[in-house]
DNA sequence: TGCAAGACTGAACACTTGTTCAGTACGGTG
DNA sequence: CACCGTACTGAACAAGTGTTCAGTCTTGCA
């Protein structure tokens, strides 16, 4: 899980972020952390203080790796589909405790969460505003909800992974299960899904 | 919150939901109920064994609950959107706490989440193919991912209601705001929100 | 070499948790 | 009336929690 030469600083972080998101933040103690860091109980109270600032720190890292993807993202790539998920899928690794951590916090009440999403807003609200101005989207005269309309829409396919996969059998975030959400989407923000009350 | 005239039982019941669906279960003690329903913590394990049956048999009552409704819904009404989040709020009170319950039951991976998510599931891609046969939809050949991708649509509103409030200022499950967002998805859903890559 | 600073631990602390249990009050039935 | 079952309580228990603390081991610098 972490590198043998890490030191412990460093294990124990690790060791919460994937304890935190595979269980929630309040469901693991700092007993739990200890062991699975292979350290004393002690030890994490030494480096980080209390239990809730180590939280706090393990919050900052997320924050701070989705700043980074999104910088990478700005320069290297063109805009495409401004899609979260689908920045998370592309530039993290595959077993990555990430996404697990990131619908905890959207889900929970945190600060770090509520940051998260108000930069994603904020993100799509630019990026469709673009997309206006080129003329690649049917004007709306509610451009501020339909951003949070779209970013909601992204982020149901990261919170409800797992019921998805229950109720299709095919995980939306391994590659061929997200390339038929992308599919659909796609489909669906272009020509519909249903078709007009009134047809001609 | 209760009525002063119901049974202990039914106090017991009612605050455990509120108390589960404002801070998840997990976070609430068996003392914080008691409290809560103005009885003795030993009052809630003679009537309900143990504080994880009592958090089944709030569910149950959930689970329940949404059964009625479904039925007042397929008998009175005729099928209109079969979104679940209009039909939670047109069916519930206004301060109802079920809302937040099931943002509570479908984050955690608790089985009466899953069972709500698989009828709910089951239900989308009923409606979607009687509306195939009758000409209402655009042609799909992934009908089963077309389904997954309207109801997780649908729920986002529901999961992710604090954010969305945040970021645009009006609570979307708010009827000036379900109405905005309604706006919104009908449009997406039937001319578009993207213009083809090939116009003519 | 000596020493100071940091990494690190085991044991203990005060507290909260779910649960048990003996016992009280009460309401209906024989 | 006596009796029994049920609702209900206060006190206690064992286990788990975050945190503290005195003390050990290691490392690098004077």
């Amino acid at each position: 899980m972490t590198s043998p030469n890490a030191t412990s600083r460093e294990r124990i972080l690790a060791n919460a972020l994937s304890l935190f998101a595979a269980r929630g933040a309040d469901a693991v103690s700092v007993r739990d952390i200890a062991a699975a860091a292979g350290v004393s109980p002690a030890l994490i109270l030494h480096h980080f203080g209390s239990r809730e600032r180590l939280r706090q720190e393990v919050d900052e890292s997320v924050i701070a790796t989705f700043d980074y993807l999104l910088d990478a993202e700005a320069t290297t790539a063109s805009v495409t589909t401004a899609s979260v998920v689908e920045l998370m899928t592309a530039g993290l690794p595959p077993g990555s405790p990430l996404p697990a951590y990131v619908r905890q916090l959207v889900l929970t009440n945190s600060p770090a969460g509520s940051k998260l999403f108000k930069r994603w807003y904020e993100l799509t609200v630019n990026v469709t505003a673009q997309m206006d101005a080129a003329g690649q989207t049917n004007p709306t005269d509610d451009p501020a909800m339909r951003a949070a309309f779209l970013l909601a829409n992204d982020l149901a396919l990261l919170l409800l992974q797992r019921h998805i996969e229950d109720a299709t059998g095919v995980d939306p975030l391994s590659t061929a299960g997200l390339q038929r959400w992308a599919t659909i989407a796609l489909g669906a923000y272009t020509d519909g899904v249903f078709v007009p009350p009134h047809p001609e």
